[in-house]
DNA sequence: GTCTATACGGGGATAGAC
DNA sequence: GTCTATCCCCGTATAGAC
């Protein structure tokens, strides 16, 4: 396949960047450039509009994000423990892509919305044909998004340290031997 | 006390409304003065800035959120259970508090971040009291802040239902009574 | 492909009338 | 206490030079 030109996955990474460092009021069109190293028209010669700068940064998210289920679904941990394991933010180009997205669904972004969406119903997918308890699968995922919260919206990033992360493995793996009704 | 008036009451309520429903970009003078019934002129007569506005939400979400860790405190189901049952969005005054304070985080506000902070704090602090394991008390606090994302983030405000929220506690009273390294 | 210049609209805030 | 008028800045987008 074509690969696309340098410039635009450099502007797509500032992009990112600046919606996690200082969010969605940040990244206007001038700062985004600036990041990248070009002008802002030198930006809005390959992203024609700021929709279309959001639509490429939502088309890169999915993309990353199918990859993230196929490999949960073959995780030798299992999808439970990777899943939680996985939500703990680390600053992958996965985890920078999801909280830029979801920097831009607060604004009413429905194309930010849908990508988020589509991402989560993978995962409750992939978990449910794991663990057949719906109600454990959705107690994992809330586990997640709990952690992934603190990541977005702490004020700060602020990943569980190695024991927390143990501790909590070890009660994910109770809750997945108990079910919801033991 | 003497009691503020009315139209700041008005003005507070529906500046929440619209960060609610439509984000914090929406969320302009002009907007909140006119769902309010006034004038820009008329809210800036209030709040002599768009600052004084944020910081007269945080002084709003603040009350709220110390009420409610009063309350959780002396909650006869237990603590764990009523953090998690309340994080069941439900549109009560403080929900609506923190979701505005949230969207408010986003765009790097200080103001926002401090409170929701403080609000946290105190929550974690008196499940740690109760369930004495700070692992245990970490996970349930996922669990809540989980469900809380959800509802904040999923595009449209998503409650559990009634069955599910009873499983959830099924599994937070497992996860209680087991302990982390049970 | 990238730049500068410019048009246009909108948001925050002040001044002053009523 | 509330309004209108106005100012200034900034963000998006277009035109057209290099």
């Amino acid at each position: 396949m074509p690969r696309p030109p340098a410039a635009r996955a450099k502007l797509l990474d500032a992009f990112i960047t600046i919606l996690n460092e200082q969010g969605e009021r940040a990244a206007t069109l001038e700062a985004v450039a600036t990041a990248a190293g070009v002008s802002k028209g030198g930006l809005l010669y390959h992203f024609g509009s700021k929709d279309a700068l959001v639509d490429g940064l939502m088309a890169h998210l999915v993309d990353l994000a199918d990859e993230d289920v196929a490999t949960m679904r073959q995780a030798p941990e299992g999808a439970a423990a990777y899943y939680v394991r996985s939500s703990n933010f680390e600053d992958s180009a996965l985890d920078r892509a999801i909280v830029a997205a979801t920097r831009l669904s607060q604004g009413e972004n429905a194309a930010a919305q849908q990508a988020l969406l589509r991402m989560q119903q993978g995962w409750l997918d992939a978990l449910t044909d794991e663990v057949r308890d719906p109600a454990v699968a959705r107690a994992i995922i809330l586990l997640g998004d709990g952690l992934y919260y603190r990541a977005a919206f702490g004020g700060k990033v602020l990943a569980a340290s190695t024991e927390e992360m143990d501790d909590l493995l070890g009660i994910v793996r109770r809750i997945v031997d108990g079910g919801a009704t033991a």
